[in-house]
DNA sequence: TTGTACGCGTTATCAC
DNA sequence: GTGATAACGCGTACAA
């Protein structure tokens, strides 16, 4: 029962390694006898031998192996995307290791040169901030490489995202729809431009709107300090004068953290303040009023990304695509007129 | 910036490409100059060198990396674990490929013959159901291997667990000290043993203090029709005969089911129910009344299974050792009389 | 310190 | 037409 090399196989079938090879691998058909084909596939399987994928990769200089990092895989979109593109790569006969740059830079690139030392073909990235040197630095080495959710405008590199201003222009057409007047904003302090992005889409329209933005109504909260930042930002948004009667939350994270604050404070949901989050979150199951949400298409997303990789691959001349996909505003109670 | 060989480290620095190994892997120390070696540190770093690791694995057949099944990975715990087990690998300087069973035997078997094509140097599996047969053959390759959450009583292989049975008496215990009666369970229709005990514990428990455990009070479940089966069975324990006083749902997932349909049910929890869960999910966030929830200790399985691994794979002689960790019951307003 | 035979497949080249 | 030989890929470690 020791594992079996493809020497043991030719020596069972009577034949050399290299006609193994050939048969197994069913190259030059046609140049081998049907009935020594026979025998070597009869041998393969009896000793069920599977190729050693490291000998392979050595040769070949090819791991079929993709590095997905993620930027938090404890949220519940990256490892929703980590599982669809797991299992889209192993249909197309790549394994994924995953990584989870817990949105520190640091992190992300020991785990691109993790990666990089395993000789990964190539890499789906969620970028963290302040990544952009290390991701020129991957593109310059030729490195196949395909950004999602997040990605720089400054980089020529393959990209699948939203549209993120266009889904907050949407958020915030719908609270204003619903007759919101002072709609409050809970975002990242970041330099990620998918997330100013989404600050951009709500301050056009609300100017569209001719509304009022005050910075009262634009709470900015550190990603290390999530509870604080954002219970702050909402006492702000509630205190008497120009009280909030709608937030949006940025990001689901966020969203939670300001429910269990709203919920603290008493604010009756969508009674007196509306609230719309961007993604979902499981948190969202028990919430007394079910959530309207940005909804992702993530197994769009996820099934892009590895095609675009893998052609990619096949082919490393081709040149920087990068695909848009509609995001949904998912409407609910959270946010209707009571 | 092509990568680099250790040959083009041994012509800079002017040595063989044996010297550059020893150098690197810091081995016959004072055998060799220390002008040489800092020599090829030097081209070396100027190189910005990284051995090839998929040529070290070939040789030295070991990859460092560990093949880690989880049962499902959309599930909290399993996917904690995950990144538990990542990174305590990643300390030891192995890297962790991970799958998902999705509770399927054939997935199961699919996933640990990709890994081993991919040379994984052991195994740290959450068992499905009806893979004992798979276990078993692994163990006679002598495949290094360590099981978690999930074990079989026949079978001789390292396991990390915790005492699910007693884990049970005290969660029974608990209700029963609340002054309930009448408690329920949901529990899955499984061959798992470690549900299974966590059935006997709860019988044990009831007969132990005198306590009726009618069939109307035991609701089991196929793991393939959750919503269903679970309403169907909650239906029942709150029909008017006999109506239970408490339920305890044995996972996290048939706790989240079961939440949802008590709430249709408009139930008052835990006035007219009390409810406890085994495992956490963050649905119990925003759950109205704080969720009672037996907690397993994730740190410590995840880096008990790691190093139980590593020792494992290090002396392939070892005897089989068998760890069982403490739960503890986090007991909070949803099971408290009201 | 160095040469080189490994590890295990793949594939170009050579032989009958 | 059929098949074998051998040179890779890149580190490692033994013999010299």
């Amino acid at each position: 029962m020791e594992k079996k090399s493809i020497k043991d196989v030719a020596e069972k079938a009577g034949v050399s390694t290299a006609l193994v090879s050939y048969v197994l691998n069913n190259r030059m058909q046609g140049r081998i006898s049907e009935a020594t084909a026979a025998r070597i596939r009869k041998a393969a399987k009896e000793l069920n031998y599977q190729p050693n994928r490291i000998a392979q990769s050595l040769k070949l200089q090819k791991t079929r192996t993709i590095g997905l990092i993620v930027a938090d895989i404890t949220n519940t979109f990256s490892s929703q995307i980590a599982r669809i593109v797991s299992e889209e790569a192993r249909k197309k006969g790549y394994l994924v290791i995953i990584g989870s740059a817990d949105e520190d830079a640091q992190k992300c690139a020991a785990l691109i040169e993790l990666f990089l030392s395993r000789q990964v073909d190539g890499f789906i990235i969620a970028a963290a901030d302040n990544t952009e040197a290390q991701l020129k630095k991957l593109l310059k080495q030729k490195v196949p490489l395909v950004l999602f959710d997040r990605y720089f405008p400054s980089l020529k590199a393959n990209a699948v995202t939203i549209d993120n201003y266009r889904a907050s222009c949407t958020v915030t057409e719908h609270l204003i729809a619903a007759g919101k007047k002072r709609i409050g904003i809970i975002a990242y302090e970041t330099g990620l431009f998918h997330l100013q992005e989404r600050l951009r889409g709500y301050k056009d329209t609300l100017q569209q709107h001719r509304l009022a933005a005050p910075a009262s109504l634009t709470g900015f909260v550190n990603i290390d300090n999530i509870e604080q930042d954002v219970a702050r930002a909402l006492d702000v948004m509630l205190s008497s004068r120009g009280r909030a009667d709608a937030i949006y939350f940025t990001s689901n994270k966020l969203a939670v953290a300001g429910l269990k604050v709203l919920v603290e404070r008493n604010i009756a949901i969508p009674g007196t303040l509306a609230v719309v989050s961007f993604d979902e979150s499981d948190s969202f199951d028990f919430f007394h009023a079910p959530l309207t949400y940005v909804k992702q298409p993530l197994a769009g997303i996820g099934s892009e990304v590895v095609s675009m990789l893998i052609s990619q691959m096949d082919m490393p001349a081709s040149k920087i695509t990068s695909k848009v996909l509609d995001a949904i505003l998912v409407a609910r109670a959270s946010s209707q007129p009571s």
